[in-house]
DNA sequence: TGGACATATGGCACTGGTGGTCACAACGAG
DNA sequence: CTCGTTGTGACCACCAGTGCCATATGTCCA
């Protein structure tokens, strides 16, 4: 190593963030006490995070190269859709019982408002990843409906799978994902079908409305 | 009315906004120089939008009970993911001519990533007007399974038309809307099937990865 | 006409995240 | 020991957001 070594790690920093955001909350942790505690100064925070609300979604990059290789280990034998969906259950997979670091990670991130928001960047790189692979199989642009849309619905899939299995620590993430899943296949198979199935998704907030004059 | 009268509104800080964001760009763009074009005190911004972010959304609730109406309009003779469906492209119909402010709007939104970090509060809103209306009418809880996958799926459905439109600004929202409900049911009509359709959308980004001592 | 009252304004001070700059510290190599 | 390399941390500026409060500008009533 040529150099100054190191005065930290992200492990280190991570360790002393979750213990102050457990103590006093995501937003009344200041940068100024995370570098205190772990003995470095404030600045030297950003060179390894980009920013505040990095530090809980840790190393992101090296995450999306797992579920990569996930995609890419799928059997060419079924569809893309199935392949996705179970790349996507294969990813959320995490042992049920140990890891409370993995458990805190998610409900901070999910039940803090400031890094719900910040999260759908991250959510965007997770979607491309589908995308990319959906568009190879397919032999379509990335950027072309079925990718697409292929991404946001998984995103939103495993969205719904998080928040349920936060409401209730002691269900599946993974045994929610594979309910959302027959949830969707079921939805298609009778439209007309009164309750009971998940079809015609929708929407998305139209542009606000154009203002008048107060 | 009593008491001092209003200095400014919404309609006219808007215009004033979107005039310096597309000149200098969102982030670019500060308070302060916003006050000084409408010509009042960047303090009293605060008291016409909660922060910055929200600026390009204007009045979102109204347009949240507009989203209201017309689910509550949809038939009962169709199954509830139909009515989504139905609604939400209801929702995003708008005039394919004029308002090039909602367009300017859309794109400010979708292409700024501050803003879209702060969309998913409102997004979620949206979703959650979607669970209730499917709660109701499937009689379960706004936060189980089906309500709030319906709500995610729908978001996504509506951001990928969005973003198809917003790469090809002469495509048609309601298009693309109708295409996506075709892809989805598609997908769960012939899920063995190889390429495409539209099938099992899958998870989410895992909790990122547990950080190992550099 | 002249308060009294209600309400909106806008200045000020302060916190906290973010980013730039730069001198300095700590290590390996020659 | 000195040089090159790289990380550190201090100082600074900027900006969003917030609490506080004096002040401006209306209506209403005596």
């Amino acid at each position: 190593m040529l150099g100054r070594p190191l005065a930290t790690n992200h492990a280190e920093i991570e360790r002393a963030a979750f213990r102050l955001f457990a103590e006093r909350g995501f937003d009344r942790t200041t940068l100024a006490a995370i570098a205190a505690e772990v003995g470095v100064g404030r600045r030297t925070l950003f060179r390894y995070y980009a920013s505040k609300n990095d530090i809980p979604w840790g190393q992101f990059d090296r995450t999306l190269d797992g579920f990569r290789s996930i995609l890419a280990d799928t059997p060419l034998g079924v569809s893309v859709y199935e392949a996705v969906g179970q790349a996507v259950v294969e990813f959320n997979r995490f042992p049920p019982d140990a890891s409370p670091s993995h458990v805190e990670r998610m409900r901070l991130l999910l039940a803090t408002p400031a890094l719900q928001a910040h999260s759908v960047l991250r959510y965007a790189e997770w979607r491309q990843v589908i995308a990319e692979y959906a568009a190879a199989r397919l032999g379509v642009a990335p950027h072309s409906l079925e990718p697409v849309l292929l991404g946001h619905v998984s995103l939103g899939l495993a969205l719904t799978a998080y928040e349920l299995w936060l409401e209730d620590p002691a269900s599946s993430v993974t045994d929610i994902l594979e309910d959302g899943l027959h949830a969707l296949s079921r939805q298609a198979r009778d439209p007309g079908a009164r309750p009971a199935q998940v079809d015609p998704p929708a929407g998305h907030p139209k542009s606000p409305e154009v203002d008048q004059p107060d």
